[in-house]
DNA sequence: ATCTAGTTTATAATAATTCTAAACTAGAAA
DNA sequence: TTTCTAGTTTAGAATTATTATAAACTAGAT
C-alpha cells in the first residue's frame, strides 16, 4: 500500500464529514487506519503512541477532540467495558468482545461467532441503535 | 414482610462474606434489598438517596467501600455502559440491558428475552465469567 | 495576499474515584 | 462487664479521566 494514496483517501474522508484535514487529524488517521488488523485503544494509549517518536507533537486535547470527532463521524466505535476509561475500536462493524478481567485486554469476537436467536422488542418510540455482547473472561 | 427478619438475614449474609454487620452496611442493605423490583444505581444516586432523610449520615467513602465490597461478595453486579460512571444492579442474575442513549437510563431485559444460539469458545486457559448484552436504544 | 471560521493548544476546571490516616466500633477474649 | 484489637468509617486530600476556556494558529475560500 502506498501511503500517499491513503493520505488522499483520508483527506476525502475527513472532508466528507466536514472535518478539515489538518496535520494532526491526518497523523491520527494514518496511525489508526494504516493497519490491517483492527485496533483497540484508550485516549491514554493513543496519546502515548502518537507522540512517541513524532517530530510534531499532537496535544492531548486534540487527541480527545479527534477521537470524539471520529467517533461521531463513525470512523471509530466506543466499546462498553466499564471502569472509568473509554475504549475505542477501529473496527466499526457490528461485533463483540472478550474482556479479560485480569489483563484488562479486549479481543474482538467476529460478528459471525455470536448468533442471537431471540432479541427483545425495544420500548415504544425507541429504536435499536446497536447491540453489543461483552463476554467477561478470567483464568 | 417484617423488617427485623430482613435485618437478621442481612446480618447473616454479611457475616457469611466476612463483612461485619455495621450500622452503615445494614442501612445500605435495607435500602438496596428491601424492595421487590431490582434496582439500578450509580454511587452518586445511592449516596443521595441513602442520605436524603436519614438520621445518621453515611459518608461517601463508605458508600464507595460498601458498593465495592457488595460487588465482590456477589450481592451486586456491575453493569457495562461506558461513560465515566459505574452502574450497579441489585439483580445479580444473568440478564441484559437496554441503555437509552437519550435519557441514559437502564432497563433490565430478562434473561429469557435474549437467546444466543452461538457463543464463541474462550481463549485457551480462560473461562467465561459472564456474558452481557447491552442494546443501545434511541428515538 | 487577506480574512475568517474552524482548529489546536496549554492550562484550568470538573467529575468520579481512590487514598490516607485518624477516630471509631464490633465482637472476641479476659 | 471491661479491655483490646482488627476491621470499619470518615473527612479531606490526592489521583485520574475528561471537558472547558480562551488565546494562538491555520485551511482554504475570497
Amino acid at each position: 500500500m502506498i501511503i500517499s494514496d491513503n493520505l488522499k483517501m483520508y483527506v476525502q474522508k475527513l472532508r466528507s464529514s466536514n472535518l478539515r484535514p489538518t496535520k494532526q487529524r491526518l497523523k491520527i488517521c494514518q496511525f489508526l487506519f494504516d493497519r490491517k488488523k483492527t485496533f483497540h485503544f484508550t485516549v491514554e494509549t493513543l496519546n502515548k503512541k502518537i507522540n512517541k517518536n513524532g517530530t510534531t507533537k499532537v496535544s492531548l486535547a486534540t487527541i480527545y477532540n479527534t477521537v470524539e470527532a471520529f467517533t461521531s463521524a463513525g470512523y471509530l466505535k466506543e466499546i462498553l467495558t466499564s471502569k472509568n476509561k473509554s475504549y475505542y475500536d477501529t473496527n466499526i462493524k457490528s461485533h463483540h468482545h472478550f474482556y479479560d478481567e485480569g489483563s484488562k485486554e479486549l479481543t474482538d469476537i467476529h460478528y459471525s461467532q455470536i448468533k442471537l436467536s431471540k432479541v427483545p422488542v425495544p420500548p415504544k418510540g425507541k429504536k435499536i441503535k446497536n447491540l453489543e455482547v461483552v463476554i467477561r473472561i478470567q483464568k
